[in-house]
DNA sequence: TATGAATGAGAATTCATTCAT
DNA sequence: TATGAATGAATTCTCATTCAT
């Protein structure tokens, strides 16, 4: 059967798009704030304001919903890095903007670090059954890499730096810190969610970076 | 009731304390492979080879048992980490031996990683309930401050380095790497987890911590 | 609302035909399937390709659909005994006609027995709401009155036979090998359903009703 | 762990044991009224007066517990079956008694009936997984196949009868008549259930039986 | 100390049916 | 006539926890 394009064909096509994206934020929200076991399909029908059959019908099941609501986080962060520009910047410059969009990106969106352990604890199968995942990334490390080789080349940057263990250090620093402030806070005995400790972070973590990649 | 020292009773409580433990490592093992929200107190019974009620005779109840669990992990990762005896070696040996001890724990404890971020899902609560973590920690910190202290006045470390954000960051190029690993080999489309890999990721978080003590 | 005549609205009202016998057979072979309990009222929209809406349109609700498959699978039985003939045959010989056609029958539509199955889990209420259930039949049986009346008066059948208990004889031992074949193999070790199978069964079916029927 | 088997022990496996067996009972009368797909699950858990959760605690899940109520109901038939004796009774009288026995059987245990359309709704994939059921029968089908091998010998019984085909005809007599009782009593407008209809039936399916096996 | 039986409160999922157009 | 979106009421099944001994 032919897609119906009529305007009233249209509006009936976005209130299902919208139906969808609100079903999506709600679960995402709900999957961030208990993980993907504690999350409950009753609480986030409740947070769509929508019904709970519906999730059903757009999503089929908590797992398949949980995939989507990754694939939605994972588009979300892409589509941030793409907006990075970095091969605009001098290497060293370019390197310090990536460190800080990670760092800003994961206290934004704190979401995206639970649904990442949520992912891991289930052996990241919800990715493996995601064709787009892995396109997704892709774009950061090759433009990453790209940096490096023009930063060893002008001698702004150490050579023999592998791009993928670059970025995953990166990712490291920020989201060990924040994924674990609340253990940390207690064990170190300080907040380690001020203000002032986390610009005390941001400060640590690009000195260690740059520590390393500039050349001695 | 006055404590029976009685051999028997004695053999009883010996009997008692193994149940425990082996609830103990039963319980371990169910919370690391599926969270708290995912772990089954049946499973747990089933895989102690004990009766569920008994779980409850010395735990109370699930989240106690996470607790007891958190807290043993701790315990045990403060145990190995007082075998380091950093202070005997030249403060870049001993940071490098730390990089290495933390690499290889999490390495062969992955338990570990599942644990503090179910722990941290939860906000901590369960380490705010025990007066116990806070102590189990600041040892190393401590000696990591001395060792630092020490690099700084022999000059074979840059100085002005937080031993906590120290200590963080060594924890998080480990942890980050390992518990996304799945994630990761899924989007990076290799596998970060054959010995080659894992060795090269060793060597990458060496060179970044070195790279930023060393003094230039 | 006058019926409307003209050759769109003629149209219109064949695809309006179409529609209900493309269900009504989508609907048979669900409740063939799964029985009435068992049915799924969005896979006979999906069998039929029809939107689900449209079956509520036409036919109420799911009783009153499995209803009008009942009566549907009634007319189309009577419509082939109508083709029988026996009054034709020596009686004999119609009577094993009967037996043949009664045995092709339900093994070329075994959905009429599993649709006689649900009927009858429900107790036939659903006969009981049609009027023309009761007419659908008679025709037979009378056919088959005067069938043994006729042997009787010429010798060649025995006498005093109910023609509605050998209806439901010769119905019986067809359907009850058919219907629990699946059983009945399990139970004997062997495959009731093999062509030799199915031709003995035919033959023993026969003998029984003639070594009953014909005059000692 | 060795089984207790001190009194008090055994009383908590009688208990056991009865909450099973109550459950059993009251799951047959839930599934002969309601057929698998109708039957509910709550109500079996009312009519035993139990919890529902006892119901999964012994049964796993609906379909098994469906196939353990099928193999109750075939090791009752069974049972009763193997009370006839057949073997003490000359043949005509042997095949008179089997044919009143499977009448009374089902007339008794209308559940039966059900059950069995049940089964093959759901092409008795319950038998498959049950290793009893092919024991259960053969017993009645072996008696049967000497009881027709004496009369033959004897001259009694007509020789070059299938005992299987016979046990199916005989069975069949009986089932579909009382199965379909609500469909054919609307279909023939008279009500095949009184007393006077069921006598009737057991005669004619007497005749019919013995008039085909008893020699010319 | 240890255990099998039992339970109430929920949780995911299903289903017939209706709405709005 | 036809349809995609939406819903409320079940329904199966799960889970931590308690009972009784």
């Amino acid at each position: 059967m032919a897609r119906d394009t009529s305007p009233v064909a249209e509006e009936r096509l976005r209130d299902a798009d919208r139906s969808q994206n609100t079903i999506l934020a709600a679960a995402r929200d709900e999957f961030a704030e208990y993980g993907l076991g504690g999350a409950r399909m009753d609480r986030i029908a409740e947070r769509a304001a929508l019904n709970k059959r519906l999730i059903y019908y757009y999503f089929e099941d908590k797992e398949k919903l949980f995939q989507a609501v990754l694939e939605q986080a994972y588009r979300d962060i892409r589509e941030q890095e793409n907006k990075l520009h970095l091969l605009d910047l001098a290497p060293p410059d370019a390197v310090r903007r990536l460190v800080e969009f990670t760092w800003n990106y994961y206290l934004q969106h704190p979401e995206f670090m639970t649904l990442l352990n949520s992912a891991n604890l289930h052996k990241a199968r919800h990715l493996a059954g995601s064709t787009r995942a892995r396109e997704l990334n892709s774009p950061l490390v090759d433009t990453l890499a790209a940096v490096l080789e023009r930063g060893r080349r002008e001698g702004s940057l150490r050579g023999g730096v592998d791009p993928v263990q670059l970025y995953v250090s990166i990712a490291g620093l920020a989201y060990f810190y924040l994924s674990n402030a609340h253990t940390l806070s207690a064990i170190f005995g300080r907040d380690l969610m001020t203000p002032k400790s986390r610009s005390e972070r941001l400060s640590h973590m690009t000195d260690v970076i740059l520590g390393y990649l500039l050349p001695a």
